[in-house]
DNA sequence: TCTGGGGTCCTAGGACCC
DNA sequence: TCTGGGGTCCTAGGACCC
C-alpha cells in the first residue's frame, strides 16, 4: 500500500531570506541576489518583490536592472548560505532519521515508520498526523532559523517535489494516496522535475501541453525526446514514481573525513580575456583549486576536463585519462596540453574551466611512504593553506589579479 | 533571456580486444 | 587479406537541476 510520506521541503528564496538575516532593513524591498547592479552575472535569488516585476532566478542582472532599478542588488555571502542550510537541516533531522539534502535549499525526508511516534488524540489518522508534524516542521525550520519554506508531501519523490513547488509560498500541500494522478493531470508539462525548456518545446511540437496528455502519448512518440528516462517520466507523469529519496549531492560532503570517490570536481570562470597570460593564469588558478578540493576530499583523478567557451559562446570540453593524481602540476600540465589541442578558433575565450572527474580514493592516510614526492608537496601546501589560509600558496604560473 | 557556477546523467562514435 | 559480433573504455556533447 502506497503512502504519502515523502516529504519535500525547499527554503522560499533562500539566498534572499539569508541576505534579509545578515541585513533586516532588506525586508519588504525587492531584492536581487548574483551580483552588482548593472553588471555581469545572473540572478540566482529574486524576493517576491522584485519577482512582480518579471525578475526570475536565471535572468542576467543587466535585465533584472532594467526590469526593477529601484531593486537592491547584492552579490551573496556563500559561506552564509551554507552555515544557514546547516541549520535547517539540523532542525528537519529531528523530525525524521531519513533525510536527503538535494541542494543547499532543498531536502527530501521519509515519513514512513514515523505515523505511531506521533500519533496524537486529534488526528483523524496517519495522514493528518504526518500532516500536522510536516507543518509543524515547516514552522520550526522559519521560527529557529528565520527561513521561510514550503513543502509538499506525497506517495513518491517526483509528485512531493511538484506538491512543493505548488504550496509556494510558505505553505504546505499534501496529496494523499489515490489523488496523485488527478493532482497532475491538468499540471503543463514543465511543472514535472526532469522536463526543461528542450523536451517542453518538442511536446508542445506533439501538441501535448499538458501531465495528463503526457501521461497518454505513445511510447514511440516520447522515446525520441526522453530517450532511457522515457518510462521513468511516464510513472512520473502518472504519480507513479518511486519513494526512493537519492543520494546525497557530493557538494555537501567536501570535508567528509570517510571520502567519496563518487562524481566531479570542477571549477569554472567567466572573464574578460584582456591577453593570454590572464587565461594562463585562470587555467593554472583552477588547476590548484580542484586539486585542493580532491585532496580534502581524499580522491585522486583518472580524467581531466578542460572547458572553453569562445567569446560567441560557443562550448568545447578537451578530456584526457590519466594515471590518477591530485597534484596540482600533474593536473596543470595536462590541462596545458588539452588548452593547445581546444584553442583553435582566432576568437577572446569568455570562459574556462577544468573538472576532474573517475575519482578514487587515495590510499590510507597513515601510509605516507605511498605517496610520491608531487603529492607530498601537495600535502605540506595544504597545511600551510590550513594555517594561513588558501591564498597563502599558489604555483609560480597562478598570478593573482585581485 | 545574449546567458554564472556547481553538479548529474544519457548518447553516440570510435578504438581496441577477443 | 577480408570477414563477424560483442564488450568495454575513451571522448565530446547536450539536457537538466539548483
Amino acid at each position: 500500500m502506497r503512502l504519502a510520506r515523502i516529504c519535500c521541503l525547499d527554503l522560499d528564496t533562500f539566498f534572499v531570506s539569508v541576505e534579509r538575516l545578515l541585513d533586516p532593513s532588506l525586508r519588504g524591498r525587492a531584492v536581487i541576489v548574483g551580483g552588482r547592479k548593472g553588471g555581469r552575472g545572473v540572478v540566482t535569488s529574486a524576493s517576491y518583490e522584485a519577482r512582480a516585476f518579471g525578475v526570475r532566478s536565471g535572468i542576467s542582472i543587466r535585465d533584472a536592472t532594467r526590469l526593477a532599478p529601484h531593486a537592491v542588488f547584492v552579490e551573496g555571502h556563500m559561506n552564509e548560505y551554507s552555515e544557514y542550510s546547516r541549520r535547517a537541516r539540523e532542525i528537519v533531522e529531528r523530525y525524521s532519521p531519513i533525510v536527503v539534502a538535494a541542494s543547499i535549499d532543498e531536502q527530501y525526508i521519509d515519513f514512513h515508520g514515523c505515523e505511531s511516534l506521533y500519533r496524537a488524540p486529534g488526528d483523524a489518522d496517519d495522514d493528518a498526523t504526518i500532516l500536522r508534524v510536516v507543518r509543524a516542521m515547516v514552522r520550526a525550520v522559519e521560527d529557529e532559523a528565520g527561513l521561510p519554506a514550503s513543502a509538499g508531501v506525497a506517495t513518491s519523490k517526483s509528485l512531493a517535489k511538484v506538491a512543493c513547488g505548488l504550496a509556494k509560498p510558505n505553505g504546505v500541500r499534501f496529496v494523499p494516496a489515490g489523488a496523485e494522478r488527478a493532482t497532475l493531470a491538468p499540471l503543463p508539462v514543465r511543472k514535472l522535475p526532469g522536463i526543461g525548456p528542450v523536451a517542453e518545446q518538442r511536446l508542445h511540437e506533439l501538441g501535448i501541453l499538458t501531465l495528463a496528455q503526457l501521461a497518454g502519448a505513445s511510447d514511440l512518440s516520447l522515446r525520441p525526446i526522453f530517450g532511457a528516462y522515457t518510462a521513468s517520466i511516464r510513472r512520473d507523469a502518472l504519480g507513479l514514481g518511486g519513494n526512493e529519496l537519492g543520494r546525497e549531492r557530493p557538494a555537501f560532503r567536501e570535508h567528509d573525513p570517510r571520502g567519496s570517490a563518487h562524481g566531479t570536481i570542477s571549477n569554472e570562470r567567466t572573464f574578460v580575456e584582456t591577453n593570454p597570460e590572464t587565461t594562463a593564469s585562470m587555467l593554472s588558478g583552477l588547476c590548484e583549486r580542484v586539486c585542493s578540493r580532491a585532496r580534502s576530499r581524499g580522491v585522486r583523478a583518472g580524467t581531466v576536463t578542460l572547458r572553453l567557451r569562445y567569446a560567441d559562446f560557443d562550448t568545447i570540453t578537451r578530456s584526457k585519462t590519466i594515471t590518477p593524481t591530485s597534484v596540482d602540476v600533474e593536473v596543470h600540465r595536462v590541462v596545458l596540453q588539452l588548452y593547445r589541442m581546444a584553442r583553435t578558433r582566432p576568437l577572446p575565450v569568455r570562459l574556462v574551466g577544468v573538472a576532474l572527474s573517475k575519482l578514487s580514493l587515495e590510499p590510507s592516510q597513515l601510509s605516507l611512504a605511498t605517496f610520491d614526492d608531487g603529492e607530498r608537496r601537495a600535502k605540506t601546501v595544504d597545511a600551510v593553506r590550513a594555517k594561513f589560509g588558501y591564498d597563502a600558496v599558489h604555483l609560480a604560473t597562478t598570478v593573482r589579479t585581485r
